[in-house]
DNA sequence: TAAACCGAACTGACCGGTCAGTACAAATAG
DNA sequence: CTATTTGTACTGACCGGTCAGTTCGGTTTA
C-alpha cells in the first residue's frame, strides 16, 4: 500500500472500507461467508487484517454493514417503483427493480437467502426486519390491487400477507437462480412469472 | 450406501446411521451445518465420533446421504401425487406434500436453501439434479394444465420452465418462512398461495 | 467370529481476533 | 520557522481456541 511515487494528491483517505465491501461481496457471494476467511478478505482487498479490524470490530460486524449498505440501496430503489399511481405497474417495477439488485449484487442475495430463515444467524434480526418490511410493501400494493379489482372475488382468497410472502420468496429466489443457472433468462420474463401470482386480483 | 457385496451381514443393528440422520436434521436445520461440530452430532445421537466416521468417511458424506435421504423421501410422496388425473388437483397435492414435508424435516429444507445457489458446495451436483427434477415435475404439471385450459392464452405468456422455478421458489420460501415466522399459518393457505401463480392457465 | 461400536486421547491445520509498533499529516508549542 | 505532540490509518506477526479427522485397545451384539 506504500505509492513509492507518491504524488502530493491526497493519498485517498480512506477508501479501505470501500475496497473491503467490494472484496467481501464478491468472495463471500461465490463461496458464502463461512468459506471465506478474513486474511482472504483482506488480501482481496490489498489491505492487512489488522485494517479489516481497525475499519470493523469483527467480521460478523463487516458482514452487518454489507447488509445494511445493500439493504438501503434496494429500498432507495424501491422508493421509485411506490410513487407509481397504478398498483399493479407499480408491483411490477418493484419485481423489476429486485431482479436488478440481486443481479447486480449477487452475494447479498446470497446471505439474504442463506441466513434469511436459520434461527439463530449474527444478522437475524436486520434480516427480520428487511424480510418484513419488503413483504409489507408488496402486500400494500395488493390491497391496492384487490382494491381497485373485483368487487368480491368469491373464492376463499389466500389472505394478502400470504400471498405477498409468496411472491418475495418468487422473486428472491428466481433471481438468484436464473444467475446460477439461467444466465440467458432475461429479467421481463422473470417479473412476468412472478407477476403471475396476482391473477387472481385481477 | 450399504455395501452391496455385504448381504450375509443384517443390515440393521442398532440404527446408528438413522439415529445420526435424525440427530443432524435437529441440529443443523436449526444453526445451519457450519455452526454444528461432529462430536455434538455424536454427542446428540449418543453415539461415540468413532461411529460418525465408521458409517460415513466425512461429515460431508454424511451431509450428503443426508441429502439423499431427504429427496428419496420427497419424491416417494410426489409420486402419489403424480397419479391424479387432473392436472391442477396433482400439482395442488405436490405444493401440500412439499409444505408438508418441509415442516416434517426442516433441516433438509434449510439445508436446500441454502446450499442450493451456492456455486462450489459440496452438494452442488446433488441438489442441482434435485433442482431440476422438481422443476421438471411442476413444469409438466403445468404443460398439463396448459393443454387442458384455455385454447391458446394471447397474452405473451411467460414461459413454463420460468413460471414452474417461480413456483418452486415460492413453495420452498413459503414452506420455511411459515415454520420461522408464522407458525399459525397453515399449510392450505399456503397452497392457495402458491397456486395464485396457476391462475393465468385456468 | 466378525462386524459394529465405544471412548478417549491426539494431530494438525486453520481461523478469528489481538497488539505492539510504523507512517505520516495536521495541530501546537517554542 | 523549527520542534514536538497528537491522532488516524494501517501493518503483520502472533496467540488461543476450535474442529475435522485419526488411532487404537477394548466391548457388545447378531
Amino acid at each position: 500500500m506504500s505509492d513509492p511515487s507518491a504524488p502530493r494528491t491526497r493519498v485517498r483517505a480512506t477508501d479501505s472500507k470501500h475496497r473491503l465491501f467490494t472484496a467481501s461481496m464478491e468472495l463471500i457471494g461465490a463461496r458464502g461467508h463461512h468459506e471465506v476467511s478474513v486474511d482472504e478478505i483482506a488480501r482481496a482487498a490489498g489491505v492487512s487484517k489488522g485494517t479489516v479490524y481497525y475499519n470493523f470490530g469483527s467480521k460478523s460486524e463487516l458482514i452487518g454493514e454489507l447488509l445494511n449498505y445493500g439493504a438501503a440501496i434496494l429500498f432507495e430503489r424501491f422508493e421509485r417503483a411506490a410513487e407509481v399511481p397504478d398498483a399493479a405497474d407499480g408491483l411490477r417495477l418493484m419485481i423489476a427493480d429486485a431482479l436488478e439488485f440481486i443481479a447486480e449484487y449477487p452475494s447479498f442475495a446470497q446471505l439474504w437467502i442463506s441466513e434469511q430463515w436459520q434461527s439463530d444467524s449474527d444478522w437475524a434480526n436486520a434480516l427480520a426486519t428487511l424480510r418484513h418490511e419488503v413483504i409489507a410493501l408488496v402486500r400494500s400494493a395488493l390491497a391496492r390491487m384487490a382494491a381497485d379489482g373485483p368487487p368480491a372475488p368469491g373464492s376463499p382468497e389466500a389472505d394478502l400477507d400470504t400471498l405477498a410472502t409468496a411472491i418475495f420468496g418468487a422473486a428472491l429466489i428466481l433471481g438468484r437462480d436464473r444467475l446460477v443457472f439461467h444466465p440467458e433468462r432475461g429479467i421481463e420474463s422473470c417479473v412476468e412469472a412472478v407477476m403471475a401470482f396476482t391473477a387472481p386480483l385481477r
